[in-house]
DNA sequence: TGATTGGTCGTATAGACAGCATGTC
DNA sequence: CTATACGACCAATCA
């Protein structure tokens, strides 16, 4: 089928598309318009990864604007929602507009709602929907990526209950669901009323193989030959001879550290294979790494970046990510060492899948589990790129031949697990059940589960008792804590129900919270901090060895400090909960208090992207902190507001009124108020001198933030930097800058101990 | 003698959405 | 209750 012969697409589409190189379109997108995607019919389609799912989509919510309609594109990333929208952008000829909305970044609300498609995680949908955003009601068609990720556990609840209620407020809506290949993909297709497209073509050859001893054993029961040296590792091995034939490797592996460590081996390999100008790029390369944080995992990137390979992993920060995505993208980089996260993440396609480790540490299982069959299939995935090469191949190691008969039944020949609804846990019944109460979508328990039965649990499961009676244990939680009010059969949300779901929060989290600002008479930062770390919505850190000592220690030493009373140390199993909020929650004290970024993620064993998670999500619990501490008139409103200001700015409280000056960082403010420049109004009258001394002498950077401040010269022609009494940043290791007194003098000394 | 190999022991274990209102060094 | 790999350390072995 050529794009000419595609129906309801807008004119000049198909030879755009044609002109692009599009001459003739794969089976399964064929199959798709043959469904009916471009007339509005609803369609799942269970495909490989990079068998050209997004031009169905594309196909379809053209067809659908086309008609005088609007589109949303639903994500599960952040990461991958800039990457749609970029890739969409490429319609803005024909007058279609492209809009994002995620938590941290939002086209601005009527911006939106003139967009004729819109990008946005699950989640975000979710929220739009509880806040009732008019332009929701106007959607035509709905697109659903990785539809397969219904099965988390965590997030799968939040999109089917989504596509449920985006159904709900428009029957006649399309909903094009993209799928990985799964076992029950027709059960996906029933639940949505939608045609199956299922296939497992790909438009690069994919060979899936095992290997053990010298050589690669692949499906179809072919070999390649590559010998494992005397001391060399198998991966080594087949970088190298993925190289050879001019081809890069992606190694997926389970842990961070074992990510970082074979990255380093692999560095030695790919270093024999660049070119003087590869060196000459990935030195360049290299120094923009290292610049991005001063921390100890840029400085090992950048070494091992220099060499031509890259770890990557949730500990790096989103700078470190994309500047590794795009280099491996651009062929600069010949290997990458991963966890999971890149099977999932934005395309990275590569010559070589080597899946090192398919085994991965759980501790609800009490061990090493294996990794899914879906799991292993979406890794297989990022094998091959498109136009770039020949074919791909995905190799799993074996050690000995038990191993590798395993790997073949395991995964090769393999199908990849049904997916299942996971709506029924309590955790997401907690959420879920508030916001359709919150947002009218139910008055009554019969009502709830009326809309229930629009979800993929109840077109997969045959018996309702177990729903209903998580149904209603639920509800008796939300009565018990005051989001709900019963009045005979009628269920509604009270004010501080409707708050907590426009809010976005875990009711239990928000509970948590209410209880803790009650009891609170004067909180502290480090009170509020945990306070929000204890809740269900924070990931908290782990205990390391002698953690527990550490943390026990502190938290009697701060016992008065904490909201809500200590679970007993030796009766109560919440006890190790609680000291893990307090590490977190200490984490981000350390950073409130201007302690630098290598020193917290030295201290902690975490990484500059971790950090940002922890204070991101403790900017967010605390704005909701605050909003319930007004909706209830507490007395704690302005405490925690300061609270928030400090994580957000990283700062200590002298120093507010400066970072409240756009351009005016941690940093910038810390060196100002040392030279005597402590608030904004200071700025203004200060001695021009002495501003740009304290700002190592960098005059634009200077005029900027006295204009941002108000000040009516900002001009510094003319002007010489005053010699300060800041020392220069390179602090031999120490991070606590700043003794003078005020608020911050009390915390230092507990500071001091805590080393 | 120094380099390489081989054993034990201790230790640590993937990921990342959301409000609101704007912007680091 | 459940596993495994890595690195640090130290001892044994070989050129």
């Amino acid at each position: 089928m050529n794009p000419t012969d595609v129906p309801g697409l807008p004119p000049g589409v198909p030879e755009f598309l044609v002109d692009s190189g599009i001459e003739a379109l794969y089976p399964p997108q064929a199959a798709a318009v043959d469904a009916g995607v471009t007339e509005g019919d609803s369609l799942v389609a269970s495909v490989p990864t990079a068998s050209g799912k997004t031009l169905v989509a594309e196909l379809a919510m053209l067809s659908s604007v086309h008609r005088g309609g609007t589109a949303l594109y639903v994500v599960p990333l952040r990461a991958l929602a800039s990457e749609k929208k970029a890739e969409f952008e490429r319609w803005a000829d024909f007058d279609v507009e492209v809009g994002i909305s995620t938590g941290n970044y939002e086209s601005s609300e009527e911006w939106l709602s003139s967009r004729d498609i819109v990008v946005a995680t699950s989640e975000k949908v979710d929220s739009l929907v509880r806040n009732g955003a008019p332009w929701i009601d106007d959607l035509t068609c709905v697109v659903a990526d990785e539809v397969h990720l219904v099965d988390d556990p965590n997030r799968g609840p939040t999109l089917e209950v989504t596509l449920a209620k985006l159904r709900r407020i428009n029957p006649d809506l399309q909903v094009v669901a993209l799928s990985a290949t799964v076992d029950n993909a027709d059960e996906v297709a029933d639940w949505l009323d939608a045609e199956l497209v299922k296939s497992d073509w790909r438009p690069v050859d994919l060979r899936t193989g095992v290997h053990y001893g010298d050589a690669i054993t692949f499906d179809d029961g072919s070999q390649r030959e590559v010998p494992v040296g005397r001391g060399e590792r198998p991966t080594a091995a087949l970088v190298d001879d993925a190289l050879d034939d001019g081809g890069s490797s992606l190694v997926f592996v389970n842990s961070r550290r074992n990510a970082e460590a074979a990255a380093r081996r692999q560095a030695d390999v790919t270093d024999r294979h660049l070119t003087d100008d590869e060196r000459d790029e990935l030195a360049a390369l290299a120094d923009e790494v290292a610049s991005v944080s001063e921390t100890e995992t840029s400085e090992d990137l950048a070494a091992v970046v220099e060499k031509g390979a890259a770890f990557h992993h949730a500990g790096l920060s989103a700078e470190h990510r994309s500047l590794v995505e795009d280099a491996f993208r651009d062929r600069l980089l010949k290997a990458i060492c991963a966890t999971p996260t890149l099977a999932a993440g934005v395309n990275t396609p590569s010559r070589r899948v080597i899946v090192r480790d398919w085994r991965r540490y759980d501790g609800e299982f009490g061990g090493m589990k294996p990794l899914d069959v879906l799991e292993v299939h979406q890794m297989f995935g990022r094998a091959g790129r498109p136009g770039l090469d020949p074919y791909g191949e995905a190799v799993l190691l074996a050690k000995d031949h038990d191993t590798m008969d395993e790997l073949f039944d395991r995964y090769v020949h393999a199908d990849p697990e049904p997916v299942g609804s996971k709506l029924a846990r309590e955790p997401a019944m907690r959420t879920h059940l508030l916001a359709t109460v919150a947002s009218g979508f139910a008055r009554t328990r019969e009502g709830l589960l009326d809309f229930l039965d629009r979800t993929l649990y109840a077109a997969q499961s045959e018996e309702t008792a177990r729903l209903e009676s998580v149904v209603d244990s639920v509800i008796e939680y939300l009565v018990a804590n005051d989001f709900v009010e019963r009045n005979g059969d009628e269920i509604t949300a009270t004010n501080l129900g409707h708050t907590v779901s426009r809010l976005y929060l875990d009711p239990m989290s928000a509970a948590e919270i209410v209880d803790g600002l009650r009891d609170a008479d004067d909180p502290t930062p480090l009170g509020l901090y945990h306070l929000v770390c204890r809740t269900p919505d924070m990931y908290q850190l782990y205990l390391k060895s002698g953690d527990r000592e550490t943390y026990t220690e502190l938290c009697y030493e701060r016992e008065t400090e904490l909201l809500g009373r200590v679970p007993s140390e030796f009766e109560d199993v919440r006890f190790e909960e609680w000291l893990s909020a307090l590490k977190t929650a200490k984490l981000l004290e350390d950073w409130a208090s201007e302690v630098d970024e290598d020193r917290i993620t030295e201290r902690y064993g975490v990484g500059p992207g971790d950090l940002r998670g922890k204070v991101d999500t403790a900017e967010w619990l605390l704005g909701a902190a605050e909003r319930l501490a007004v909706e209830l008139e507490l007395d704690s409103v302005v405490a925690v507001r300061e609270a928030k200001k400090r994580v957000e700015d990283g700062v200590r409280e002298e120093l507010l009124d400066l970072t409240g000056v756009r351009s005016v960082g941690r940093k910038r403010a810390r060196r100002l108020f040392e030279a005597g420049v402590e608030s904004r109004s200071d700025l203004r009258e200060a001695e021009k001198s002495v501003v740009l001394g304290a700002l190592r002498g960098r005059e634009r950077t200077a005029e900027r933030i006295l204009e941002n401040a108000g000040r009516q010269d900002p001009s510094m022609d003319d002007v010489s930097a005053a010699e300060t009494a800041v020392d220069d940043g390179d602090d031999g290791g120490k991070g606590e800058t700043g003794r003078s007194g005020g608020a911050g003098a009390d915390q230092q000394a507990s500071l001091g101990d805590f080393e």
